[in-house]
RNA sequence: GGCGGCGUAGCUCAGUUGGUCAGAGCACACGGCUCAUAAUCGUGUUGUCGCGGGUUCGAGUCCCGCCGCCGCUACCA
């Protein structure tokens, strides 16, 4: 059985969750349902980074222990997931001891390998951005992205000999032409590695919260280099040989481009250090913007909560607006008004109101028991074209455009209705070769929709008459014309997605 | 500064290796229909494909220059 093992980045604690992290949740989750339909063993890992000063910091400005102020937040992201349908097979935290033992094998293991050193590291430190700046990148003298004035840094630090990978990250990445993706964002990594590395501190001896480093007590992890290591802990990595090579390194890394760097150049390396092979596919996807802006608290453009969204326009609608609006891989905008418009065009008119028309017409004219298709239907090739369409967009991470091959059934399933006018026929088999064809058009509809709007295609394949759900159909087999049975009883129920007004 | 990318209808964008490539969706207009959530179906308008040269029988599609916009440029993590 094919893996497919899918990862979110795991998000920072002291961020509420917001749009931005929605966006990559989404898409992931929409992948890893994709898969599960085609049968694949799938993992899907999201979770939480809770270590270094920023976490600490924030701990104490609320007279709260780092693991208590991390459980507060983790709550809200877990909350969130809930409330966008999340399907993630595990939930993983770095403060979980599982964590800490992983980390400790995987890095003791590069220091094994002689990849790590002590040095001395100074530099200018925003504790906000958990990074260092050259002085020429700082504006006024301030952060250039939070504008909080920078700190001198000076420390003893284990160093990873990232410069000693230099050639062999080439080399990966030329004879992995795939591996990371999309090519815009692979030329960026590989470009960078192409201007020359340099070593890299992995340890602060000036906190205490993170992962201790195993041969000096003295010293924990810097963040960024335990929260890597979450990908193999929670396939076993140190403890469980057997599962992490199964899983390992078929993996799928969802990542958003402003941390390319850790993920395409640092993260490969630090597994060629530790003795285990890169991961096989890193996806770089781009940012929403509202008004041009990259959502960031620091900007005040994180007001917007998943939740605040679902609540007005149902999970459904903004799941499928995170997964269509946007090439994954693009920036891209994020209005209230965009969301509006294609939830009208999108779900009210075309989705919505053809399950409407087609019920409505199956009431009067066949005594509401929906008819079977027509096998040589013209609506079978549009079909099967959407289908095709759909599952090659989903293999190349192109949810917009597999959704919008979905459409494109729905549109021509509008127009044969259209063309038949069966709604001015006599009750009989013309009739019933048409509304058998728009129901099976809705069935093939339901499935290609499930890894965007899983409970909105439940809802049209029970209101169809079928039963099940669709999520346990297995594609390409149950999505091939002809599968709808015809004899059930078809419901019309509310419209699925009311229009909106403004 | 260096490297890379972008600039195509009002908006968002598609346009492989040069020859129906001047397109799609939305918006708009007109027409049809009235089963449906004033939904749907059909037809259509708008573009000097950033500007100027060049190569070619022929260039959004290749080359040069220019203008505008954007990304990356860790650093002795």
């Amino acid at each position: 059985m094919p893996r497919f093992y899918v990862t979110t980045p795991i998000y920072y604690v002291n961020d509420a969750p917001h749009v931005g992290h929605a966006y990559a949740t989404v898409n992931a989750d929409a992948l890893a349902r994709w898969h599960r339909m085609l049968g694949d063993d799938v993992f899907f890992l999201t979770g939480t980074d809770e270590h270094g000063a920023k976490v600490a910091e924030a701990a104490a400005e609320h007279q709260m222990t780092p693991n208590a102020w991390a459980d507060q937040v983790v709550s809200r992201f877990t909350r969130a997931w809930d409330g966008l349908d999340i399907s993630n097979d595990d939930f993983i935290r770095t403060t979980e001891p599982r964590h800490h033992l992983a980390v400790q094998e995987f890095l003791q293991r590069i220091y094994d390998n002689g990849f790590i050193e002590l040095d001395t590291y100074s530099g200018l430190y925003c504790v906000s951005c958990e990074d260092y700046y050259t002085e020429d990148q700082l504006v006024d003298g301030n952060c250039p992205v939070h504008g909080r004035p920078v700190v001198q840094m000076q420390e003893d630090n284990y160093f990873f000999k990232l410069s000693a990978f230099e050639d062999r990250l080439i080399e990966w990445y030329e004879s992995n032409p795939d591996a990371v993706g999309p090519a815009g964002k692979r030329n960026e990594a590989l470009s960078f590695i192409k201007g020359g590395l340099r070593n890299i501190s992995i340890t602060r001896t000036s906190l205490t919260w993170g992962v201790p480093v195993p041969w000096d007590k003295d010293h924990v992890f810097y963040v960024w280099y335990d929260a890597l290591v979450n990908y193999l802990t929670a396939i076993g990595y140190g403890t469980d040989e057997e599962r992490c090579n199964a899983w390992w390194p078929a993996v799928h890394h969802l990542i958003g481009k402003e941390i390319l760097r850790f993920h395409c150049v640092w993260w490969p390396a630090m597994c060629m250090a530790a003795g285990i092979d890169p991961p096989a596919n890193v996806f770089v996807h781009g940012w929403l913007l509202v008004g041009g802006q990259k959502l960031s608290k620091s900007l005040k453009l994180t007001e917007i909560a998943p939740e605040v969204l679902t609540e007005d326009f149902g999970v459904d609608p903004i799941r499928y607006h995170l997964l269509r609006e946007v090439p994954l891989g693009s920036d891209g905008e994020f209005s209230y008004e965009g969301i509006v418009a294609r939830y009208n065009a999108d779900l009210a008119n075309n989705l919505g109101n053809l399950v409407s028309r087609v019920a409505t017409v199956v009431g009067s004219k066949c005594a509401g028991i929906g008819p079977a298709p027509n096998h040589q239907s013209a609506l079978a090739d549009p079909a099967s074209a959407a289908l095709a369409a759909a599952a090659d967009a989903w293999g190349r991470f192109a949810p917009h455009e597999a959704l919008s091959a979905t459409w494109s059934l729905i549109g021509s399933t509008n127009a044969a209705l259209e063309a038949a006018e069966p709604w001015k026929l006599e009750p009989g088999p013309d009739v019933d070769a048409v509304l058998g064809d728009a129901l099976e058009a809705l069935r093939i509809v339901s499935l290609l929709i499930t890894p965007a709007m899983p409970s909105t295609a439940a809802e049209i394949w029970r209101r169809i008459g079928l039963s099940g759900n669709p999520a346990d159909r297995r594609i390409p087999a149950d999505a091939s014309w002809g599968g709808y049975p015809g004899g059930l009883a078809v419901e019309k129920g509310s419209p699925l997605f009311p229009r909106r007004s403004t």
